[in-house]
DNA sequence: CGGCATTTTGATAACCATCAAGACGTGTGG
DNA sequence: CCACACGTCTTGATGGTTATCAAAATGCCG
């Protein structure tokens, strides 16, 4: 049954808890649906309420957004193939944030309360949950600093630098560089900045020699360099408890 | 036993879940300590490993905390009576942020293997565990937006109002208005602003009407005005699920 | 090829940081 | 009880970083 899309969620887990036939049959017999998404399709809206399902990402990347009364619009989060997409939904009663598609993304949509069960009775799936979540929030923090107090190029080679060991860790690096699938609108509003900013930084990194860019595909030509600069350290990412997911990732 | 410490988070947890006599003898049973922290300790360093607790207030406040090369300082979040200090040591394996008392702090120190395995073990505790830490992701989210997209005068104001309702929720406002145990420093670093700026908008909202000051104590005048102004929706705080800790907090 | 999103570049201005000095408040020691 | 010291808050002056506005250049898709 490799053909199940639970399978990957099997892998992910595997990587991070020793996982026994009990647990392995309770993910593989979650009641579930695959779906496709289309840039810059809604996944969750702010504000709904009686979600049914928890969604995982098989392919693709997404991200999360608030909104302020003014218009302004804030990245709080970027996601990648094994994420999970809105795991608050497991024990929240309505979305606090949207969710939308960055690239087409293929999804996984497993029902909420048999999931809650088996993160429930299965301690080590709630293990494995719980460092999902926990990193998450630790991503948070990172953010958090990262807009209160980094200036404009600071900030950005953060950004590229999380980026670069995220999807390392995920086994989706190409070739020394990697494909970063956003529009520097987008990188602005990830890191509280405006496109022409980003623009400028962007411009400056590539001048300097610290990266290389062809079309969105970034390249870091000067990894040292661009950690300096971006104040970078991967303590908050917990790799060590990460996981690889590179067979998984390959899809 | 009414005495026993760990009474308060049985009746944190009663807010949110209903608990089986079994249950409560489970907490009633953890390991712990209680300690005294007077400000400014560290209750936990960034980089910590193998920390053996996880940490609860039941009196006081507290802050986390991150640290750029250049010095800067961001506060990440604030943790008031009720709250777990700590959350994420119960399954990372080490710190990835700073933990101070903000006032005097009186906690309890659980055992940190003892409470994984009452996490994973009683279904109605993991999941009051939960609601806590994806309430604090939330506020992360929140946080992120607010420093990312909100000017000076919207960053304290929503600020304030998040303290407010905090408060509020546990049950700690005083006669309309609330205790900030916050410095204008600390305000600015919770919000990305310098202490001058802090203290120029704080005297705008004064000099409007909006809120009064007497030392360190804040009353909201206009609440309406208030909440405007900082672009503020509870939503995020997920009051529904908080519960009520009144009886808790009165310590 | 034409149309639209995105990126780039330049000019100007707003917001907030920085620097500096003085006021206030609180606790301590003489 | 007063004097002093120290932390905190206030106020003013100046400058830097980044937003905003605008227009042209580039890339992408039908």
């Amino acid at each position: 049954m490799s053909s199940n899309p639970l399978m990957a969620m099997v892998r992910k887990f595997a990587t991070r808890v020793e996982l026994v036939e009990a647990d392995r049959d309770a993910i593989l017999r979650l009641p579930h649906a695959t779906r496709i998404y289309e840039t810059p399709a809604y996944i969750v809206r702010e504000g709904a309420t009686s979600m049914r399902h928890c969604t995982f990402i098989s392919s693709g990347f997404a991200f999360r957004q608030k909104l302020t009364a003014e218009g302004g619009r804030q990245i709080v989060s970027i996601h990648i193939p094994g994420d999970f997409l809105d795991l608050q939904h497991l024990f929240l009663n309505h979305a606090d944030h949207n969710v939308q598609a960055l690239t087409r993304l293929h999804t996984v949509e497993i029902d909420r309360h048999a999931l809650q069960e088996v993160v429930l009775r299965h301690p080590a799936i709630g293990r494995a949950m719980w460092v999902d979540a926990l990193i998450d929030a630790s991503i948070y923090r990172e953010w958090v600093l990262n807009v209160g107090q980094r200036n404009a190029r600071q900030r950005i080679a953060h950004l590229l630098c999380e980026f670069a060991l995220r999807m390392d860790a995920a086994g989706l690096q190409e070739k020394g560089g990697y494909h970063l699938p956003m529009t520097q609108e987008q990188i602005g509003d990830a890191v509280g900045l405006t496109n022409v900013h980003v623009s400028r930084m962007l411009k400056a990194l590539v001048d300097e020699g610290i990266i290389s860019r062809d079309r969105r595909s970034v390249k870091i030509e000067d990894w040292e360099r661009l950690r300096a600069i971006g104040d970078f350290s991967a303590l908050y990412l917990h790799l060590d408890q990460a996981g690889q997911v590179q067979e998984f990732a390959a899809q």
